[in-house]
Parts: structure tokens; C-alpha cells; sequence
DNA sequence: GGCGAACGTCAAAGCGCTTTGGGAGGAGGG
DNA sequence: CCCTCCTCCCAAAGCGCTTTGACGTTCGCC
């Protein structure tokens, strides 16, 4: 069923059937109403393709997926993020469309996402320090928002991101209160701009009592439960054990714990761990009492609002780039306690 | 830049420069490579929604998500499907577009990207026994691709699936062959195919020595850290404590570890723990000696093999429905271990 | 009763591509 | 030398929609 079939069935022509089912005044009412009917039980849609063709938007947003051996980007958080940013999408009658690419192509995939037309706007994921994608994308004139930010990019650009600095000083700052000295930080590849920003926060706070980081204690890498696991165990059997972890990522943490367990260390007593919660629906830090003491800053919402920003730049494609900054709520959970004499 | 101005550039015309772009022999070589040299340079690529409007296909395959309150289709088991099946899209230079859609509106969705032809094909997630919209589908004349099995389904349609019933009936087998007969069964939702064929699995094995299940160490819900947590301790604390467990996933048998430790049992001697293993990305079951003695299937693989399958169908749509069962490995990790007496 | 505005509708152009049905020009065969 | 047959290219139609510009009708008002 196609416009002119619908509207050979009505007895109208193309245009005023276009016209009513797309809310033009020039229409009467009767008509509109007959029309709707009309379309509701011969199950007419438009056709997206030709629609998008005609006007010149596709109602689509993309969303592109590094992938490399090193790093995985679909991985739990991106997951909960554009769950959040599809809801979005979904009731404003977009699609989502993603594609994964290597790290070689991708500057070429975005000029060709461009080129192609097939979205209006791009969410960018995993912004690095110095992301040379934000460059690109306002070369391109291609309307788009980043989940994080890009410390050195200066340029203006759209962003919804955490206040991974602040969280992270706060948090080890709770360490600091309890006495402990020794505190490990366990951390996403920091080249990935959240991670630098997070230890920023934690050696700002270091910093602020006179002490300095050790990079001993300092690691980065992917943030899996192996990664957490294998890191605390070095340090934990090493020459001056860490009495506290402040780690990037749940899934880590578990990891760290699990470690402490090993070696007959009870979690919260004879080693605290504060963690990032990125309030995964799958991956929830406790129900009443929180297991892990976590700053927690939704991944879902910041989808939510990643999502809402874009749509309303493309609307408005003349306003100023929105940026929004999310603080994280520090939970008290039974992970931590006082430094052990 | 679009085809007439780069055949006006090239002063060719439309059609020869379209047919040397496309692959067609009807232009010389020399042609051929003139153009798609100042394609290159000119960063031309075609526009997908015009292109998709002359041919009648989108390049495009979609996946649609239901998601509700109860349960989490945007789960980690998820995301590792889309990264398998990305990679084949990508490969093939098919785009993925994602709708998420309550359980409400989702007839009316399938209905409607049908109608309005935006994507190719599909792949169906998280089928339930008695799938409505296996039929549908067929109805529609939409090629897809099921990631699971409708038990209760006899049309034909293409699907991959691993054994989950054989899988959970070797697992069972190995606990009761370690002198378990207290064995809880931690499961997913069951109205899902693959939580009811685990079930059947290990009622399988427990039949096939006589023994009947007790719906008091049988529980399903949503897989989740917390889920498995709270299962676990209340079974552990009840009057007839299991002694091993039998868990749908990976995160939740981290639930079960947690809880077994809160009461100071050591897994894999006070009690044991078999789960499957989606063999996650993030989310590894160990690195030498695993974590968890493990049914392991991996959903990245099943969701490549979903891919190929729905582009071959494409490619050749009256050959018959592919379908392709995965046996899942039997892994011996450090949490199981001979009933205690 | 006649005039202009407001209303409801339409035919046709155009979005950027593919594809059909030729057509010019040169090579090869009779 | 003419005719046929390739080879290489082209003009134009069409995919399904929106949108422009224009065309009857009807109505209110002088």
C-alpha cells in the first residue's frame, strides 16, 4: 500500500492525503479524519526511504561503535546508554542506527555516514583526550552530541557527561577521612577522557593533604572483573599492599573483591573499595544496603539526555551547542571502613 | 556532492558513471577507473535513501528490542550479540537500526517497519515459547532470523540456538555424578524458550536417575547480580539447603558466589556452582583456570552466525529457512566439588 | 448581484538514484 | 563497399513521497 494506491482508494488526490496525514492546516477536518481512518485500516505507512528522500531527513540518529582488540565498546555501559537514548528515540519516531568499525576506517565511515545521508545527527562515543572525531563531525556540518568530553578540543561542541573529576576526588577523599593512605587506583585506559578526568580528581585530592600519587598503585586498563581481579591481587601480595581501591567500574570491582576474598581479606573491615556505578538495570550495587560504597551517576539518563539534546539541535540547528554536566551521588555502601592499624 | 554533479564534473553521463561505480560491464575500463578515481577524490558516495528508492532495498537489517519493566532486553547478552552480528553488517555494508518498543506496540512496530521498508531483514530477540510474532513475520513476508527457538512453533523459520536443554542436562549430570542431590535451579524467566529449555534439561537428568524436582530449589527471574544474591541466601538459609546450584548466567551465579560467602561457604567445597556462560567479552569466566565450572556458548558467535544467515536469505530468498543449533563446551572450573557428606 | 477572500483540493516538479531501451561509432565479415 | 555486430555511452522513466503554485468553490459583504 503506497500513497497513490491509498489515495486512488479514497477518491483524493496524493497531496491532499499527504497533506492530512501530516497535520497541514489546508486540509478540512472531515477529510483528515476519513483519511486517518483510511490509512489505520489499510495499514499505510509512508515509506521512510521516500519520505526521507523527499524531505531531505531521514529520522534517524547513528550512533558509531569503535571496536579494536584493545577495547570494547559494546560493553555493558554502552548498552544501558543507548537503552536510555532509544526511548528517546522511539517516542520522537526515530530510528537508531549503529554501525561498528575498526579504528582504521573511521574517519572514513563518518564522512560516508555524512555523504550518505542516512542520519541526522551522530551520538560519538569514548571520547578521547583529543579526539579528532569532534573536528571532523563540525567540518562536516553533521549536528551531533558526545557522551563524555574531549579535554583539549577547545572547538564548541554538544556534550553530556559526569563529573567523573569531582566524584573521584570525593570519593577518595572518604578514603582519606578513614585514614587510609595507601589507596590504589584501578582505572579505565586513560586515554579515554573520563578515566584521565577521574584520576585528575583523585590526585587533586592527594594533592590537596600533601601527598603524592605512587604510581605503584596506579593502573588502567579494560574494565573487566578479570582485569579488577588480577590487578588487586598483585598489589595485595605485593611489598606495601594498598589498604584501599578506588576502582573505575563495578564490574571491576567485583573483580577487586573477589581478590581480597582469595586472600581471606574481608571487604570493608581489612580493605575498603570505593567504585564508579554506572547504575547498570542488570548490574545494580545492592538493593537496600548498597554492597560496594559507590559514586554513582546513571548511564541510562545520560542516554536519555544525549538523545534529547541532539533531537533538539536538530530541530533548532542555529542555537548554541548544549552541554550538560551530571554530578554522581556518593552512596555509602558496606565496602569501606577505617584504615586497619 | 551527488551523482549528476559528479557526472557533469566528469562529463559523463549519469548512467555510465552509476554503472561504473556499480560493478556493471557495460563501460570500459578505463572509464571505469576515471571515475571511481574522482569518486574518491570528491568523496562521493551515493545517497543511501535515493539509492534504496530505485533499487527497493535499504541495506539495512533491523533488530527491534522489547523491553518492559520486567525484563531487560538491553542486557550485556545482548550487546555481545549486536558486536557479532555488527561486524558482519559492517562487513557486508549493511547497516543495523534498532527500535526499542514496549510489549504494548510491538505488532503495530513490526507492522509498520514493514510498511515502510526500511530495513531488509530482521533478527528476532528473546523469543518466547509460543511466539506470536514468528507467524507474523511470515505473515509479512519479511525474511529474519530468530536468536533462540519457539518451542511451540511448527512453521519453518530460520534460527541459531544453542543446545541449552543439552547443555543444563550435562551440567546437572556432572553435579549429580559429584554426589549433589539438593541441586537448585537458578533460571531465567521461563515463559523465555531458553530458560524453559534448561529447565527441561535438568529435569531431564534428574529424571533419568529417578529423582523427582523440588519446586522449592526452582526459581526464575531477571539474571542479575542481585537476583541470583537474594535466590541463593534465602536457599541457603531455609531448611533444606541446597548444596549446588545450577544458575542461567554468569552475573547471577556472582550473585549466588556472594551470597554462599556471606554465610561463609566456600564455593566449590561447602557448595558448588555450575552456570552458563555467554562467554562475554567484559565479562570472562577466568583466564586459566575459570572461575565457575561452566556450560559456554558464546552469544558473540551465535549472533555472527544470525547475521550470515539473514544475509544469505536475503541474497536467496526461496532457498529454505536455515537453522543452526551451537553445542555449548562443558567447562570444569574451580567452583564444584563432591557433595559434602 | 458581484467581488474578493478564504477554503479545500489538485497536477506537476523534484529529491538522487537505477535501469530500460536505444543510438552513435568503430571493427569485422561477407 | 555495405551490412552486421559489438562496445560504450546516453536520455528518460520511474521508485514513493513532499511541496509549490494554481485552480475551482463557497461564503461574507458591500
Amino acid at each position: 500500500m503506497n500513497l497513490r494506491q491509498l489515495a486512488e482508494h479514497l477518491q483524493l488526490s496524493q497531496t491532499t492525503v499527504s497533506r492530512a496525514l501530516n497535520g497541514y492546516p489546508e486540509v478540512s477536518e472531515d477529510t483528515r479524519q476519513r483519511v486517518i481512518r483510511a490509512a489505520r485500516e489499510l495499514n499505510y505507512s509512508p515509506n521512510s526511504r521516500a519520505k526521507g528522500l523527499a524531505t531531505g531527513r531521514s529520522m534517524a540518529i547513528g550512533h558509531v561503535i569503535p571496536v579494536s582488540d584493545r577495547h570494547q565498546m559494546v560493553n555493558p555501559v554502552f548498552g544501558d546508554f543507548i537503552a536510555g537514548a532509544g526511548e528517546v528515540y522511539a517516542a520522537s519516531g526515530y530510528d537508531m542506527v549503529m554501525s561498528l568499525v575498526g579504528e582504521a576506517g573511521e574517519e572514513d565511515l563518518y564522512r560516508s555516514i555524512r555523504a550518505r545521508g542516512n542520519v541526522d545527527g551522530m551520538v560519538v562515543h569514548g571520547p578521547r583526550l583529543d579526539d579528532c572525531r569532534i573536528a571532523l563531525l563540525n567540518d562536516l556540518g553533521m549536528p551531533f552530541v558526545v557522551h563524555g568530553r574531549a579535554t583539549r578540543i577547545e572547538a564548541p561542541y554538544a556534550w553530556v557527561d559526569s563529573n567523573s573529576e569531582r566524584a573521584f576526588e570525593r570519593a577518595t577523599n572518604h578514603l582519606l577521612d578513614l585514614g587510609h593512605r595507601r589507596i590504589a587506583l584501578v582505572n579505565g585506559h586513560e586515554d579515554m577522557d573520563f578515566a584521565w578526568r577521574r584520576r585528575l580528581g583523585y590526585e587533586t585530592a592527594l594533592a590537596a593533604r600533601g601527598l603524592a600519587p605512587d604510581p605503584a598503585t596506579m593502573c588502567a586498563g579494560e574494565m573487566t572483573e578479570l582485569y579488577g581481579h588480577e590487578v588487586a591481587r598483585r598489589l595485595l601480595e605485593g611489598p606495601e599492599p594498598p589498604t584501599a581501591f578506588l576502582v573505575s567500574s563495578l564490574i571491576a570491582a567485583i573483580g577487586v573483591r573477589r581478590a581480597a576474598q582469595d586472600l581471606g581479606l574481608a571487604p570493608g573491615r581489612d580493605v575498603s573499595i570505593v567504585t564508579h556505578d554506572d547504575d547498570l538495570g542488570y548490574m545494580k550495587n545492592g538493593a537496600d544496603v548498597p554492597i560496594f560504597t559507590a559514586t554513582r551517576s546513571s548511564v541510562r539518563d545520560a542516554g536519555r539526555h544525549a538523545a534529547q539534546m541532539l533531537l533538539s539541535m536538530i530541530a533548532a540547528p542555529q542555537a548554541p551547542r548544549p552541554t550538560r554536566l551530571m554530578e554522581a551521588e556518593f552512596i555509602l555502601g558496606a565496602s569501606t571502613g577505617p584504615a586497619p592499624i
